[in-house]
DNA sequence: ACGATCGATGTTATCGATAACATAACTTCA
DNA sequence: TGAAGTTATGTTATCGATAACATCGATCGT
């Protein structure tokens, strides 16, 4: 059961190991015939080649590192789509880790990740532990943090602001007439983007010189549909005369649109619903939900091609790349009648 | 910038590298003074082990490879969550890898894996080229499909029969009286879980007598809300007196509903629509969509626990786990009239 | 036609941790 | 009290590939 390695397929190809070696990578000081030789007798023994040892040898893992709050969540899974569509090509492979929307798993992650020797790591923004800065900080590799624009950056920034995007949708629930808006999202404990966008909202209606107190935020993330209808059904009833409701993600708007139904306020008639994200619910709800559209593989595509670019030696400046978000009307925020 | 290394560790804490190496992984032979002691010094120097050399010594990559369809599916993403969950306990991590439901995708996602000697593959069943499965069964490490009960499996099974719990919720919807059901789905030519369903479909109505014709299978997984509504309008219009839908899945369904509801068809009176998977959507639209619920994490936990056992020893036969699928009614499939 | 260049391949040292074995000090109990 | 066991630590060899350098024959330009 020993298994097959490199000198045994040069024994059998009758040249040294250095020269398998240079066929398998393709590096060109090799003769084609030579080449096409070896990889014959490969995969006729089935040699599989030992990354670990070929890792430990080059000093090269081959891994780049990515933290994501959480996988079941179209935009992270579009992120990391991206990011392994663009480092794949690269040679390289992702080490998919996520945190849960906590920052001591991320810390836990961060270290387990770097024992792994990452050649860079992709850490989608969140409060960070000190002591998760501190790692990352020596781990002498490029960092990018995604999905938002740290005003204390540790190194690579491909994002946008969530808070602007918000205030912009909360602009336009201002503009197309609305006045007593609310907003449903995640509690304010956090440094995460739901955080940000809730400041957008406050941002916008206290510009507006309109009233931002009326919040349902009481959960930690993530948020879901059902969130949505109960925190929904509930600033109904605390604030019943509310024209307007900014949710921290389609999938909550979703949720505050079927309690708006259910009790038999009329989107957009009597209340605008309005989300963040555009994710497919929010295009196929009867009415669509108006949202902010922001790309995750785009960052992902993004993020990796500056990935590429550090490693190569390409890019040394500390980059901000920063992404589109913008707001998209639909029928849920139509001007009322 | 030359890291620091064990041996680092060791000189300054006058000992030797084992020692250290010893400290960290606390097994045991070591006075509790002296590892106190080291994992000081580790803090205060900042080393982070270099696993890959300690992989090489040990010839054990603490990886398992991970194999699914798509990310962006909150079922795979449970199953990841599960098996993440259980094997960090165990001291695994999880090398992930997703396929696009594509078996050349697979295939070659496999071979790079097995390059970093994962010490077990789990792998969501689909159909897998003739070298995948010869990849995995030369690679001499525990291999376990998931979501499916393969006729011919390669190792290890955690899953369930998509095509029995498909054709139970089908038998419910003629239970409920429907006689003209429709099937919306991916196309015939993949072995994957929604081919399997369509299966179903087809056993449930043939064993009843009725005609299994009314089918709309056209695209290739994963199939979305949009496609849902779009095949919803054409099947409505090709067999306008349908009676019935089964969907692939709940976010098909969903937008089947929608499609109703935009024709002015009433669901459940004139046309039952069921899905598959306990999708959020489908507890929270209105009407709440009938489902067959499964529980991805449950796959995810059970299958990390079985790995765990295979890796210890404890556990050589070769296993087939089933995990509860069963159908859920709700309002979508209510009895008309 | 001959030194310079190049292309193909071989040799050797090495990456950093750990398994396996060795050792020294210290207990234990007949 | 001394042989046998125990505990804490050290020593040595090793995992499998690759970087760096070495070699050798073929080719080329003038």
């Amino acid at each position: 059961m020993s298994r097959i390695k490199m000198s045994d397929v040069a024994k059998a190809a009758g040249v040294s190991a250095m020269t398998v070696s240079r066929a398998l990578k393709h590096d060109g000081r090799i003769a084609p015939t030579t080449r096409t030789r070896i990889l014959k007798i490969v995969a006729d023994l089935g040699y599989v080649p030992d990354r670990i040892a070929g890792s430990f040898s080059s000093r090269r893992s081959g891994f780049v590192g990515v933290l994501v709050p959480s996988l079941n969540n179209p935009h992270f899974a579009e992120t990391a789509a991206g990011l392994d569509e663009v480092l794949t090509r690269g040679g390289l492979q992702l080490l998919l880790g996520y945190t849960n929307y906590r920052a001591e798993v991320a810390e836990r992650l961060i270290e387990t990740m770097l024992e792994r020797r990452p050649e860079a790591m992709i850490i989608t923004f969140d409060d960070h532990t000190a002591r998760a800065r501190q790692l990352l900080l020596n781990a002498g590799i490029p960092v990018i943090e995604i999905w938002e624009t740290p005003t204390k950056p540790i190194g690579h920034v491909v994002g946008f602001s969530n808070r602007s995007a918000a205030a912009a949708m909360v602009q336009h629930l201002i503009d197309s007439g609305r006045r007593r808006i609310g907003f449903i999202g995640e509690r304010d404990d956090k440094g995460t983007r739901g955080a940000e966008r809730r400041r957008g909202f406050i941002d916008a209606l206290k510009a507006a010189g309109l009233d931002p107190s009326r919040r349902l935020a009481t959960v930690a993330p993530p948020i879901n549909m059902m969130f949505g209808r109960d925190a929904m059904t509930a600033l109904l009833e605390k604030w019943p005369d509310t024209d307007a409701v900014m949710c921290v993600s389609d999938p909550c708007a979703y949720g505050a649109l079927t309690a708006c139904q259910l009790i038999g306020r009329r989107v957009p008639e009597d209340v605008a619903v309005a989300g963040f994200g555009d994710f497919e619910i929010s295009r196929c709800s009867l009415p669509s939900i108006s949202t902010v559209v922001v790309s995750g593989l785009e960052i992902g595509t993004r993020a990796g091609e500056l990935t590429l670019q550090l490693l190569d030696g390409s890019c040394s400046d500390q980059m901000l790349i920063l992404v589109d978000a913008y707001t998209e009307p639909r029928e849920s925020s139509k001007i009322a009648g």
